[in-house]
DNA sequence: CTAACATAGTGGACGCATCATCTATTCCGC
DNA sequence: GCGGAATAGATGATGCGTCCACTATGTTAG
């Protein structure tokens, strides 16, 4: 744990600006859901999931991957969108262990009213106030650090 | 509400690979800090920022606007921190509605053990993956974005 | 076949974050 | 001064996210 470079400069600059801006985007977006619609996030990231698939509807453990979240926390979000009927569980018959997640008509209805201002307010806050270039270059740092970071946890 | 254009596809792969890194960078943060020392990240944040005062204390509302935390995140969690003996509540005699928050021994000492770690981390997870090219065109963005966040919410 | 192991999902406990509300103090216009 | 507005902070309720332990089903090696 000896010989850690501090950040520089430079480094600690897009550190600290990218933390930021990634914590103020995430508030203010949540806060407009919050207003605008009856959904947090967290709901609105399920349902745009399940609306993808042509039948609404997913395994659970599929769900996890795509949004890379731990199933436990799936799992309880699943559960308060099933109670407020947002999103239903079906069983599965081909693995009796398991689960899908499909959308109701109220979640469709919930995630297409909300659907415009959220992306309105990504536009406004983010993606209008950058170049492409600037947008691309974002995108393969992104992929770039996302890419190297399967192997770590004790390099 | 009408006329939102969707997001093309250079901009989703930015937006979405950019949320999707913090997501995981947040939260290999949070694992590496918790596993190498008593500390939780938002810990860590509230103490690298009292310790960067000679100081080591900083009034309350001061902290939130630094931290860009609201204040009652920050006063409940400071509350926590104080339980733990990270720090310590002083009144301020000069505005008696007010508080500072100071570190204590103890948190000077948890820190400075948990610092280099969280360092390492975030060099290995995203600093040195990164050109200083990217890095800055990172930071110049991010500066963008925060400095046109402050007139939001109703445009 | 069966024992061991892996996988899918659940559920409780606990810390964290937000919202709304509340108290105490200070500031400011008149 | 004084009364109303702004500010500093605390607090309770609620939803969120992680960790850990657990059940149930499926998979595989011997």
């Amino acid at each position: 744990m000896k010989d850690v470079p501090w950040l520089n400069e430079g480094e600690e600059r897009a550190w600290r600006a990218l933390q930021f801006m990634q914590m103020r985007i995430e508030g203010e977006l949540a806060r407009q859901l919050a207003a605008d619609s009856g959904l947090s996030y967290p709901d609105y990231v399920v349902l745009v999931a399940l609306t993808d698939r042509t039948d609404g509807r997913m395994r659970l453990f599929e769900l996890c991957a795509s949004l890379g979240w731990e199933k436990s926390r799936l799992s309880h979000h699943v559960t308060r969108m099933a109670d407020r009927g947002l999103v239903k569980k079906v069983r599965c018959d081909a693995d009796r262990r398991g689960a899908f997640v499909a959308v109701t008509k109220k979640g469709q209805k919930e995630i297409e009213a909300a659907a415009p201002g959220h992306v309105r307010a990504v536009r406004q806050l983010f993606v209008d106030r950058l170049t492409p270039d600037e947008l691309d270059v974002i995108a393969i740092a992104a992929e770039k650090v996302l890419a190297g970071m399967d192997d770590w946890r004790e390099p």
